[in-house]
DNA sequence: GTAAAAACCAAGTAAATCCGTTGGTTACCT
DNA sequence: AGGTAACCAACGGATTTACTTGGTTTTTAC
């Protein structure tokens, strides 16, 4: 299991799909400008996004880039695999013998506990995630807010 | 919020500690052969460690490392925390008024989602992995491997 | 049918991080 | 006194990160 800020641009960057591929497709220079990140980065993220299916790239002006699937069928730990590989103990090697045999349980727990997370990740998809932000949104503004919501789209600092 | 090889090493080494600690400390060394990590490694993990109470250091023969509080209130974000620390968005600068306020919706959702994770992960205790692992290795053993459970200790490739 | 917009692709790179090494010093037990 | 082990600091090769440059293809618009 790998978490980095390298996912963490790929799971803002699929939401912002999610978020703005309603009416047309995404182009890569907008999530670039609105997240301030380098577009050829984004390139190189969405080329391993692409091959695992979660975007789809429509060429040509007017082009850009949509979810691959529903947004209720992404979930958070398919897009950190997409660009962090899950790094399973790549190292398998060391089992000789050792006095007392703890390397296999500790491993053993380690493999659980690396289960639970993805489980965990597993389980929540981009759609949920931009639910409980709009709910979070609309629960926690003031009513004075409510009043001047013209550029707000569900999010306040 | 980062997880890597580096929060694996770290929290396999203090179930160490948790498996190990019960009769007399436990030296890095012992740590470094069981789980073939290397010893100086070994020591700036733990000088983390420390440096945040989760291990206590005794020096001299005989010496080695307790965990520094009970195992069942020490939690898997406390060791992440204390050797990789969260990363939480260090970039802020990149707000001037980008056309849509994307930007603070995604990061809002972000930062959801990284709180979402924390929790999950300070709900788990050393000792809760313990009971988990233990649970599970009497509980799976089908009865044939009973009868030749010689190097068996509760998983399967 | 040409120009521009955008996805696609490949190579290279400064900086950071990972993991380990070397070479110590201190504290403590026998 | 001598050995054990925690502590400490600095360095270094390998890898990863995030970005840059410089393209090519596909598609729309004029």
């Amino acid at each position: 299991m790998r978490l980095s800020t390298k996912s963490r641009y790929a799971v803002t960057a699929m939401l912002d799909l999610a978020l703005n591929g309603t009416q047309g497709p995404v182009t890569l220079a907008d999530i670039s400008e609105n997240q301030s990140i380098s577009l050829s980065y984004l390139e190189q993220l969405f080329a391993a996004l692409r091959s695992k299916g979660l975007v789809r790239g429509v060429r040509g002006p007017g082009g850009g880039y949509y979810l691959g699937r529903e947004a209720d069928t992404i979930t958070v730990a398919d897009i950190i695999c997409a660009v962090d590989e899950w790094v399973e103990y790549t190292r398998s090697s060391a089992y000789r013998g050792s006095k007392d045999a703890q390397p296999q349980t500790t491993r053993a727990l380690w493999d659980d506990l690396s289960e639970q997370i993805f489980d965990f990740l597993d389980d929540i998809t981009l759609s949920s995630l931009v639910v409980r932000g709009a709910e979070r949104a609309t629960a926690s503004v003031p009513e004075t807010a409510k009043t001047l919501s013209l550029g707000l789209r569900g999010e306040a600092a």
